[in-house]
Parts: structure tokens; C-alpha cells; sequence
RNA sequence: GCCGACGUAGCUCAAUCGGCAGAGCAGCGGUUUUGUAAACCGCAGGUUGUGGGUUCAAUUCCCCCCGUCGGCUCCA
């Protein structure tokens, strides 16, 4: 018997749950049941919808057998027995027909629950301490993953080591429901979607337009500085464009459908590359001009099924911080590794230090010479390689018009999320016959490659949103400081703070309530506000602000224009400091 | 799109068995002029997501649709 660890426990555990199962529902027809990173789940195909009062009997249910300390007990079968045992479970003949004839066939069996399975387990189901699981919830999910097969009830399960432990994730989970950007982006009247008006669509509120304005400001700076040039391109396109770019046979089940113009369709656009490749083609390009790094905060409009919205995460109308990098050969390594290094400084300057980098390769059906590819794919490592950078390749993962980096940055609860992409295109070059004329006098292929650093704006800020829990760097905070005066009297000397903060680029609000200043204090504190500046007599008298922080910390009175100075070196240094 | 749960005031949530839809916060008006996380009094706020059905009577029971949430699948 192996040393029992915690996947062993989950993955045992998912078989416990499944016999209390079919205790309750003896007709039950089980799928899979496998540890994930916080618990386990497993699928069933129950008779009817199961209920939070099931999950509680089924919980009990697994109790009694942890108590019962009931040992797991392999033992190896034929081909004919398993078939003959699992007879009953279409599911299971399913994966035994599915498994490779010299594969040895093993079940486990705890008191007389059998099932399918490799294993390993825990010697005994009392390894499982029957205060450190609970189940969560049930969901729909399909067998195998795939939507044409029958839809099974998923319940879903957390455990761990220990009571602690459980209660430490449990708590973590309270933690994600607080900083959730959807309940964020209310409270602090960031933005707001109308369901009457469209689902997945996304209004920006005064607050969330200045943080994004900061972050757009910021990007065009870093983008000019960084060799590139920007442009500003239409939303919708005529039905060539389309079909020349192959978007009309690739991509239609994310288009939206065409609307009429004098006769001809035009549709939204889905993505920007084609009106890029547009302005390409109007002029000869020489190998002289290359390479062409163009971008452009593009505004995109693509169907996501209803299921799948999500407040900033997921919606259908986005905007991609996108660039299109076009080159010769002999320049496409030194492009990449400045691409590359450009997203991560980029990516750091949001405050983001942890990024993994996965490289994804020439998938079995792709268009494009082999060896282009090589040289692509070859250019991507050599990149990721010379910044030192551990990737994890994901072979056969590239789309099948060209290999790609993903970055995918971990926040401040540990999450990964997917940011930066940077991918070549080996189709739209080919599709619109894009040329530069090389030293030879020849007409040749440039390369192409698509990246989008932040992904989308929408997407960032939702993430930007639950990393920092609403309370944004000084530098982007959509108000940086609240003067709040403590009685009418000190009004006047209030605005003039106001003003000298303003006239120093600093977004400041005046709190000119009838509140008292513990109220007011706690307003600004709520809306997460990084200075407090506190005006009474004794501020009035020395030409000071009183600082308080958002961190609860009281820096007493400062001098106006200290405060200045100490405030606008953090904007400059985008510290996470106050 | 599919499975399940849900939809009551701007927000968070009540309303017994089908019997006059209610509270806190926010908002507005007034009083208060205050030293580091909530002053006091009052007012207003609703076609109970939409449409239909059952009933003397529907927030409550049934059906369609829309949307939200948790998943499946997919992706920026």
C-alpha cells in the first residue's frame, strides 16, 4: 500500500461518495470520479435532479462508511469479467472498450461498492478525516465533455488533511465572493451590464472609464516608446474582407450576422488583422520599411453562447490591446524576443511578477511550410529561452494557422489567468497575397505575428479588479485622494487643497457633506480611497493636511506641498506604496 | 447552447397554508458643525424580471421567454 496523500484521499473519497450514491439511488448509472486540486467530483446519471437535501444525506452517508474505517481492496480482472461485473453501467462498458487491449484491468472495492479503477487508494476509507470534506455543489456536465452526449449531474467535493485546512479553504472561498469584480465593480461604481440592453456588454462608469483611461494612456505611451505605431481602423467590414481573411469559414460561430448596406453584408468585426493587413497593402512595402509594429486598441464584437458570460471575464463586446508585427525572415527572432520582453515589462508594470509562459506547437492539421514553422517555433524558445524564462510546451497546441506564446500571470489569490498572447499567422499573409519587395528586387512573404499584451481591457481590469481587491495603485486609482473638511469653516481652505492637488495632477474629490468627519472618513475608506486628508483648525493654521491611509495608518500633518511631492513620486514609480 | 438553482425598492434581504408587499443601508428634506470607520428626525421609493394560465384572490401554484449564478464546452 502507498503512502496515503491527499490526491489518494480525494480520489478515494470520490468513490466513497459514489456508494453512498447509489445507496440513495440504486439505479444510478456512474461516470467518472477523479481528484482535482481542491477535492474531487464525480459524475452521475440520476433519475431525477438531485437536491441540497441529497448532498447532505449523501455526506452522511460517507461519514458512516469513514467510520466504518472500510478497506479498499484491489484485485485485477479479465477483460469478460469486468464487462460481466459492470454490466449494468453503460458508462463503465464504455471505458473498459475504450481502454488498450494489454492494459491491465483493475477494480476496487470498498464493502460492496465496486468500481473501475486504477487507482491507488487508501487502505481503509478511515484515512479520511469526516471533518475535513464537504460538498459543495452540483452541476451539469456531459459525458466525456462533449455536448452530444447525455448531460450528467456532477457533484462536486472539497477535501482536506484536516478540519484547518478545510476551513482555511473554505475561508479562501469567502475571499474570492469579497473581491469578485461583478460585486467590486457595484460597490465601487466602476461599471454595469444591462441585461435589457444586451448581455455580455460592458458600460464604463465615470470611476472605471478613468481607471481604464490611465491604463490606455499608459499603454500608448510604453507602445510609441516601444517602436510602434498606432492606428485606428472601422468596426465593420464588407463581406470580402471576410471571406478573404478565411474569418467566414474559420470563425462564423463567433460572427454576428450580417446587416445590410446598400445591398452588400457587412459585419461587425470579430477581430482587427484584416484591416491592418489593408493598410499594408497600400503602398509597395520594401524590406526597407520592415519591420511594421502596428497597434491599436481594436473594439471587437464576437457570440459567446449564453452560458458562458461572465462579468468582465467573458462578455461579447471587448477591446484587445492588439498589435500586428510584420517582418522578414532574418528579423523575426530579434521581433519576438522584443515582443517578449516588452509584454512582461508590461505585465510587471501592472504589478504582476509571477508569469509562466507556455509555448504551443504546430498541431497535426495546420497550413504553412514546415519550415516556416520550425523557424517560428524555433524563434518562440530561442525568446523564452535568452529572458531565461521556464515554459511549459503544450505540443500540438498551436492554431492551425501558426505556433504561439500564452502568458498567463498568477494573482494575488494564486489564480492563473491568461493575458498575452503572441502568435504567429502563417494563413492571412497567404490569403492576401502580402508582399515586401527583399534586397534581390523579389516579392516575398513577410511574417506576421498578432499579440495582445493586456488581452482585453475588459478582461484585464476584471483582473486587475479581484488581484488588488478594488484598492488600486496610487497610480491608477480613479480617485487618488478625499479632502474632507471638518466643519463648514474649513471649507474654503479645503477647495484651495483641492485646487493646488488638481493643479498637480493628482484626482482629488472634496467631501462637502454635512456628515460628520467619522462618517465622511468611513465613505472614503469604502470606496477604498488611497489618502484621507483630514482639514480642521489646526491644518487651517499651518497650511498642512492631516494624512490618514486606506491602510488604516495615520501619518498626522503634513505640509501641502510635502504631500504633493510624496504623492506624485509614487504615481511616477507606479508604487504599491502610499 | 446544455444541466441545476435563482430573479421582491438603487443595494442586501423579509413576507406562515394562496389572503392589504416590509426592513436596514443608499437617496431626498430638515436639524446638527463635529478630530480619524456610521449624528438625529422625517419623506419618498414597487405593474414582485416579461408574457400567459389556474383561482373569488398569485410574490406564493403551472407553462413560455429574458436574465443572473454554479458548472459543462469554448476562448481575449
Amino acid at each position: 500500500m502507498e503512502q496515503p496523500n491527499l490526491e489518494m484521499m480525494r480520489h478515494s473519497a470520490s468513490h466513497i461518495m459514489a456508494a453512498a450514491v447509489l445507496k440513495l439511488f440504486p439505479d444510478a448509472k456512474l461516470a467518472i470520479g477523479p481528484a482535482i486540486d481542491t477535492g474531487f467530483y464525480y459524475d452521475f446519471d440520476l433519475p431525477r435532479p438531485l437536491t441540497t437535501e441529497d448532498l447532505s444525506k449523501i455526506s452522511d452517508l460517507m461519514k458512516e462508511s469513514i467510520k466504518a474505517r472500510q478497506s479498499f481492496e484491489r484485485s485485477e480482472v479479465s477483460r469478460a469479467e469486468a464487462m460481466e461485473i459492470f454490466k449494468d453501467q453503460p458508462y463503465k462498458l464504455e471505458l473498459i472498450a475504450d481502454l488498450p487491449e494489454d492494459e491491465t484491468i483493475s477494480i476496487y472495492r470498498q464493502g460492496d461498492f465496486v468500481d473501475l479503477c486504477r487507482g491507488p487508494h487508501i487502505a481503509h476509507t478511515g484515512y479520511i478525516k469526516a471533518n475535513a470534506f464537504a460538498l459543495l455543489n452540483v452541476a451539469g456536465a456531459y459525458w466525456r465533455g462533449d455536448e452530444k452526449r447525455p448531460m450528467l449531474q456532477r457533484i462536486y467535493g472539497t477535501l482536506w488533511n484536516n478540519k484547518e485546512e478545510l476551513d482555511a479553504y473554505l475561508k479562501q472561498l469567502e475571499e474570492l465572493e469579497r473581491r469578485d469584480h461583478r460585486r467590486l465593480g457595484r460597490e465601487l461604481d466602476l461599471f454595469s451590464l444591462h441585461e435589457e440592453a444586451g448581455a455580455g456588454l460592458v458600460y464604463w462608469h465615470p470611476k472605471g472609464a478613468r481607471v481604464r483611461t490611465i491604463i490606455e494612456d499608459f499603454w500608448r505611451k510604453q507602445h510609441y516608446d516601444g517602436g510602434y505605431d498606432i492606428l485606428y481602423t472601422p468596426h465593420i467590414g464588407r463581406s470580402w474582407l471576410w471571406e478573404t481573411s478565411g474569418h467566414l469559414v474559420n470563425y462564423r460561430e463567433n460572427m454576428y450576422s450580417p446587416m445590410d448596406i446598400d445591398g452588400q453584408d457587412y459585419y461587425i468585426k470579430p477581430m482587427n488583422c484584416p484591416f491592418h493587413i489593408l493598410i499594408y497593402k497600400t503602398q509597395t512595402r520594401s524590406y526597407r520599411d520592415l519591420p511594421l509594429r502596428w497597434a491599436e486598441l481594436g473594439t471587437v464584437y464576437r457570440y459567446e453562447r449564453s452560458g458562458v458570460l461572465h462579468g468582465l471575464m467573458r462578455v461579447r463586446g471587448f477591446t484587445q490591446d492588439d498589435a500586428h508585427i510584420f517582418c522578414t525572415p532574418e528579423q523575426i527572432e530579434d521581433e519576438i524576443l522584443g515582443v517578449l520582453r516588452f509584454s512582461l515589462n508590461m505585465l510587471r508594470a501592472f504589478g504582476f511578477e509571477q508569469i509562466n509562459p507556455y509555448l504551443a506547437t504546430r498541431p497535426p492539421k495546420a497550413i504553412g511550410e514546415p519550415a516556416q514553422w520550425d523557424q517560428a517555433t524555433e524563434s518562440l524558445r530561442k525568446a523564452l529561452q535568452g529572458e531565461r524564462l521556464a515554459y511549459e510546451v503544450d505540443e500540438g497546441g498551436g492554431a492551425f494557422y501558426g505556433p504561439k506564446i500564452d502568458l498567463k500571470i498568477k494573482d494575488s489569490l494564486g489564480r492563473e489567468w491568461q493575458l498575452t498572447t503572441i502568435q504567429f499567422d502563417f494563413n492571412e499573409p497567404e490569403r492576401f497575397d502580402m508582399t515586401y519587395v527583399g534586397t534581390d528586387g523579389k516579392e516575398h512573404r513577410p511574417y506576421m505575428v498578432h499579440r495582445a499584451l493586456l488581452g482585453s481591457l475588459e478582461r484585464f481590469m476584471g483582473v486587475l479588479i479581484e488581484h488588488y481587491a478594488g484598492a488600486f495603485p496610487l497610480w491608477l486609482a480613479p480617485v487618488q485622494a478625499k479632502v474632507i473638511p471638518i466643519a463648514d469653516r474649513h471649507q474654503e481652505y479645503a477647495r484651495q487643497v483641492m485646487a493646488a492637488l488638481r493643479a498637480a495632477d493628482l484626482r482629488v474629490e472634496l467631501d462637502e457633506s454635512s456628515e460628520r468627519m467619522n462618517a465622511k472618513i468611513r465613505t472614503a475608506q469604502l470606496a477604498k480611497i488611497p489618502y484621507m486628508l483630514v482639514i480642521g483648525d489646526r491644518e487651517v493654521a499651518a497650511n498642512a493636511v492631516s494624512v490618514r491611509l486606506r491602510t488604516e495608518q495615520d501619518l498626522g500633518d503634513i505640509p501641502v506641498e510635502a504631500f504633493i511631492a510624496r504623492a506624485q513620486g509614487l504615481v511616477e514609480s507606479h508604487s504599491p506604496e502610499l
